[in-house]
DNA sequence: GTCTATAGCTGGATAGAC
DNA sequence: GTCTATCCAGCTATAGAC
C-alpha cells in the first residue's frame, strides 16, 4: 500500500522542474536514460524528491506521458475547429520533438505495462476526436465518405507524416520533398493555401 | 586496442544463440532488457562469451541489426523482382515481428551511436534499392512520374504499413480495415488479384 | 519539502582457470 | 571456447534528519 501522493501539490515548482528535465533528457537520450539520480540533476534539485512527488519512476513517466498527452489533445482540438482543419492536421503531425518523445513512450510501452495502457486509451480518444470533425468536414468539402473513408485521410495523414519525421531523424530525407509536395497539393485543391501559422514553428516555445 | 574478434565463428552455434536470445528478448521486453547476463540465461550459456563473441554490447546490437538488415535487404530484392513489386512491398511492410524490433532500434539509436550510423546508412541502401526497381515498374505501369514520383508511392506504401503496424500494437485499430482496402484496392488497379503467399505468413517459420 | 545515507540489486567489463 | 570470480558503477527505493 503506497501512500496516496497523486495530489499533492500539482502545481509544484519542483515537480515541474522533475517533469521538464525528464522530457529533456527522454528526448536527448532516450528512455534509459531518464533516472531518479539523473533526472534530479538535471533539475537541479533531489533525487529523493521523484519518490516524493512521483512514488516511483513508473509514476514519472506515466505524469509525463499524461501532460504531454493533455497539451497534444488541447492543441489538436484548436487545429481541427480551425478554418482550415486539414492544414492544422498536417501541420500538427510534423512537430519534430513532441514526435521525439512518441517513439520514445512506445519504446517505453514494451516494458512498462501502466505507460501501454495509457497510450492505448490516449491515442483512441485521440482518433475519435478527429474522426468526428473530420467526418463533417469532409462532408462539406463533397468528399465522397465511400470512396475516401474520413479515417482513410486522417491515417494518411498521420502516416506519412510520422514515417517523414522518423527518417528525418536519420538524416534520410530521399523523396520527402516530393511526398510533402504531393499531399500538400491535396490539401490545396480542398482548402487553399495555407493561412494558419506553421505550428512547428510556433512550437519552439515550448 | 581491442583485440579483432570480428572474423571469430562468424557461424559458431554459440553466437548465433546469444543473437536469437537478443533479438527474442529486445522484441519481448524491449531493448533495456537486453543484458549480457540475462542474454546468456536466455542463450543457455554464460555471460563472458557475450564479451567473447562480440566485444562489447554495443558489438552485439550491431552484430544483431546488421544480421536483420541483410535478411530484409534480400526479401527486400526478392520480392521486388517478382510479378508483382507493389503487393510485395505492401505486404512485406506489414510484418509485425520486424517491425517491433525496428521501433526498438530506432529508439536505441537515440542513445548508441554506432547503431543511429548503421541504420542511417542501411536506411538509403533500403530506399535507393526501392526507387531504382519501382522507378522503372511504375513506368511500365503507365503512371505518371510527374503527378506520382515514385517516391511518393514507397513512401506512402511504407509509411501507412508502418503507422498500422504501430497503433495495432496497441490495440488502436479505428479505420484500419478502410485503410488497407484503399491501398489494396490501389494496387489491385495495377497488379490484378495477390498471388504471391502472404509475407507475414511466410515470415512466421523465421 | 528537501536533503543525506544507505540497503539491495543489476549491470558492463575483465582476469584467469580449465 | 566456456566458465567462475570479481571490480566498480549506476540504479530504485526507503528511512530518517532537518
Amino acid at each position: 500500500m503506497k501512500s496516496p501522493r497523486r495530489s499533492a501539490a500539482d502545481d509544484s515548482n519542483t515537480r515541474t522542474l522533475l517533469l521538464d528535465a525528464a522530457k529533456d533528457l527522454m528526448v536527448e537520450e532516450g528512455y534509459a536514460a531518464v533516472s531518479s539520480r539523473r533526472v534530479a540533476t538535471k533539475a537541479g534539485t533531489n533525487a529523493a524528491l521523484v519518490y516524493y512527488y512521483f512514488d516511483s519512476m513508473d509514476g514519472l513517466f506515466l505524469e509525463l506521458f499524461r501532460r504531454g498527452a493533455e497539451q497534444s489533445l488541447a492543441r489538436q482540438a484548436r487545429v481541427l475547429s480551425s478554418a482550415q482543419p486539414l492544414w492544422g492536421l498536417w501541420d500538427a503531425a510534423h512537430d519534430q520533438s513532441s514526435n521525439a518523445l512518441t517513439m520514445e513512450f512506445i519504446a517505453l510501452a514494451n516494458h512498462r505495462k501502466s505507460i501501454r495502457a495509457e497510450i492505448s486509451s490516449y491515442s483512441k480518444k485521440f482518433r475519435r476526436m478527429q474522426l468526428e470533425v473530420m467526418s463533417s468536414v469532409l462532408e462539406t468539402y463533397g468528399i465522397d465518405s465511400q470512396e475516401w473513408p474520413p479515417a482513410t485521410i486522417i491515417l494518411m495523414i498521420a502516416g506519412i507524416s510520422r514515417f517523414l519525421l522518423m527518417e528525418k531523424a536519420f538524416d534520410v530525407d530521399i523523396g520527402h520533398a516530393d511526398m510533402v509536395a504531393l499531399v500538400e497539393s491535396h490539401i490545396r485543391e480542398l482548402e487553399g493555401e495555407r493561412r494558419t501559422i506553421h505550428l512547428a514553428l510556433a512550437d519552439l516555445q515550448d
